[in-house]
DNA sequence: TAGGTTTGTTTAAAAGTTGAACCAAGCCGT
DNA sequence: ACGGCTTGGTTCAACTTTTAAACAAACCTA
């Protein structure tokens, strides 16, 4: 079969796109370099953690959330660990699996990071956009996002009832 | 000033969006490094040259357009240069400049490339995208980069007509 | 209990990124 | 034409990140 190029519309969306999500990434890593001296990896992995019961997370769930691989997880927690803003603790349930727990000086620098961060995603984001827009990026992302997951994790649901997490986070909203 | 949090539509799009861009960006990696050998980055600078004028590009609006520092440009143009598929050439009315250019070997490559990435880019993104969201997704990363294009580079304008590029890709276009 | 799978880490190598320093070339006012 | 400032691009060294393969321990299942 002779390739579908992409039309001119899909062309202009898809080169906007790499423009915007480069940019944007950029500038929050950027940003979170400068005020909490981590990038944004870093600061997902604090950010989960925060509002997941009990502020821990099995690495394996973690790294699923985060879409990064098991390998890469551990070097970053690691190097939180080093920095004393996570902890290791053993799973009581499968002792092969550990968990990262956020440590109170962890939920400190989080909590004294995310306003800045919030504000950032803020001002980069939201504020250019309409509330209609708002539900259109949810709406397009969650379906890429759908269509991707299954990609890799070849059957789509292995659920064990005792890992699923509250989808509702908590007070204080610390965002990605 | 209190902090605006997110509110939990912004944040239910925010999560979506980072989720859909870090596995959008893993997948196209992927794929052109299995098929191309290559990062996505190394591609877009083909891409970018094979529909410039000529084929070439100062270093300094190429890194522009790209989004990424000279001193990054520089790294990724050397690899390359040193695979053939670019070529440095000087600059005759600056002699400050340099221009890289494509090699017929890089558009070779990039023509055999080229079919596989647009298809990974379709599949994953615009097969699952209606005519409407593809115009929303343009109009609202359009919205993002234009707000932070003036971030890093202060005042907006800085045109010199001769190197001004043409907006209109040429006939096999080779997205991003 | 044997055999396969899942979890998480280790390791070494490769890759990428940064930022400062630097040089050469252009620009500009006097 | 002379200094001094700016721009374009590269270099270099340190560092961070990423990958992939190999591994061990714990689990699971028949």
């Amino acid at each position: 079969m002779t390739t579908r190029w992409l039309t001119p519309e899909e062309q202009r969306a898809w080169r906007a796109y790499i423009a915007a999500s480069r940019l944007l990434e950029d500038a929050i890593d950027r940003q979170l370099q400068q005020e909490g001296g981590m990038p944004h990896l870093f600061y997902s992995v604090l950010a989960n953690l925060s509002d997941a019961p009990e502020r821990r997370l099995r690495m394996t769930d973690l790294a699923e959330t985060l879409k990064i691989t098991r390998s890469r997880l551990t070097y970053v927690v690691t190097r939180l660990e080093r920095d004393g803003l996570v902890r290791r603790e053993d799973c009581r349930r499968d002792k092969r699996s550990s968990l990262a727990v956020l440590t109170d000086e962890g939920m400190a620098v989080l909590e004294r990071t995310a306003p800045g961060h919030v504000e950032t995603v803020r001002s980069l984001l939201f504020d250019r956009l309409t509330p209609e827009q708002v539900g259109q990026l949810e709406e397009i992302c969650t379906g890429i996002a759908r269509g991707l997951q299954g990609e890799a994790t070849e059957s789509g649901a292995d659920d064990v009832p005792w890992r699923r997490r509250s989808s509702c986070p908590s007070s204080p909203p610390t965002p990605s």
